[in-house]
DNA sequence: TAAGTATATTAAAATATAATTATATATATA
DNA sequence: TATATATATAATTATATTTTAATATACTTA
């Protein structure tokens, strides 16, 4: 017998990617894998914000990291993220 | 020409959905149209905080609500919930 | 209209999250 | 080894969210 989902998880994976900046994070990352300083510079964001996003990210298992001389590469985990992106691209605010 | 996403309203979706108590209200939701009562009676929860979140829910137009004499029955708006509900289902944590 | 039921609102306290600035670490190269 | 570059971490401050309890409102029916 299956007992009563708490959602936790899910809770935890969506309120993770519910933030503007780690929203567009992840929309650089569906175009290719990409280094800390490609990210900040693309978005215009300071170097720490971005970095203490991508944390967030990684605490999640949404990105994971391969470091790459002195840069650290970063790339989307997992393919649900990209269809969470596309199913949200349909989104329009009802007020 | 278009400039760059803000994604400040997929953001407010996201993480108005990341909660595990709107996520289980949100299943009840998806079954049925159901009233506040009967939604705290099935998960166990105080009716004040159910409401509240159905509060949230309301505000970002994830649901809507309807009297129906003593009653207000909450229904979901769109169907882009059920979808991201639905993609939620393959999400395995990976840590 | 009084009493009961269903729901909403408010306020307060606790906790969590965010941005900024400063500093630290790791690697590469001269 | 000294220096530059890329990234991470920490501390601080500001803001937002969550929960709970108490109270208020709306409707129904006797």
């Amino acid at each position: 017998m299956e007992s009563a989902r708490t959602f936790e998880e899910e809770a935890e994976l969506l309120k993770t990617l519910g933030h503007p900046i780690r929203l567009k994070i992840i929309e650089v990352l569906i175009t290719n894998q990409s280094c800390v300083k490609n990210i900040w510079g693309s978005l215009g964001l300071p170097q720490a914000t971005v970095s203490q996003h991508l944390v967030a990210l990684k605490n999640k298992g949404i990105v994971s990291a391969k470091r790459d001389g002195v840069m650290m590469c970063y790339k989307l985990n997992d393919d649900i993220i990209e269809k969470i992106f596309n199913v949200l691209k349909e989104y329009k605010t009802k007020k």
